[in-house]
DNA sequence: GACCAGGCACATC
DNA sequence: GATGTGCATGGT
């Protein structure tokens, strides 16, 4: 198939310009609205970190020592909080114990062996591996989400069934690695897809990539 | 009141 | 390997 890619991020840049993702004022913020964000609206994340930020605790040392239960407690508007507080607490093992918290460090290792390492934690499954690493260590790794698949989908761009792999695969391959261009072009896909590519009542007729569609 | 949101782990077949 | 289920709040 013809790569359509290119023309994709272009109607969408025209529609919508820069996103500036991710909305984060530290790396480190980046990561712990990556793990809340799962399967949850941004609105109500922002009431967690901002929560979190109220009690001064956008720390990791500060986060690790905080019982579990506190921790679920002041995470709550981001829905399945003991989970959540769970993988949060997962993560924060990892990044304080095998990380360091350092976060140059961490960059300056392979994407590759950095994805296996999130996704060894319990918690952290491929978009919040790959989120991590697009949007806090600036690799330059495709994140897949549920509206990026379903408007690929809807596009015959790729099948519908298509999995994770597949399509990140076929971001990849069609595009140059760039840590920018990917970070512009999946927070282009989530803008799209609140607006235009919701689940039910999709704005098919309005979508700026309906004439990509029809082409 | 129903539906959905920037997933993941685990159980079962 | 595929499919189903629990986790939960807040906005529309």
């Amino acid at each position: 198939m013809q790569n359509k890619l290119p023309a994709v991020f272009k109607k969408l840049y025209a529609a919508f310009g820069p996103q500036h993702w991710w909305p984060a004022e530290s790396d480190f913020e980046v990561m712990l609205g990556a793990i809340l964000t799962q399967n949850t609206s941004w609105s109500n994340v922002e009431q967690a970190i901002s929560n979190l930020k109220k009690h001064n605790l956008l720390d990791p040392h500060k986060l690790y020592a905080l019982p579990q239960q506190k921790l679920a407690l002041l995470i709550r508007s981001a829905g399945y909080y003991n989970l959540k507080a769970a993988r949060l607490k997962c993560f924060l093992g990892f990044f304080l114990n095998d990380c360091l918290a350092d976060i140059p460090g961490m960059r300056a290792k392979g994407a590759g062996v950095l994805r296996k390492q999130l996704l060894a934690v319990k918690g952290i499954g491929p978009e919040t591996a790959d989120s991590i690493l697009l949007y806090a260590l600036k690799k330059p790794v495709f994140v897949v989400d549920a509206y990026t698949k379903r408007i690929l989908g809807r596009h015959g761009l790729v099948s519908p069934q298509a999995e994770y792999h597949q399509v990140q695969d076929f971001f990849m391959r069609h595009l140059k690695k760039n840590v920018k261009l990917f970070n512009e072009f999946h927070a282009l896909l989530v803008k799209l897809g609140k607006d235009y590519c919701r689940k039910q009542n999709p704005k098919c007729e309005v979508c700026p990539l309906w004439s990509i569609k029809r082409a």
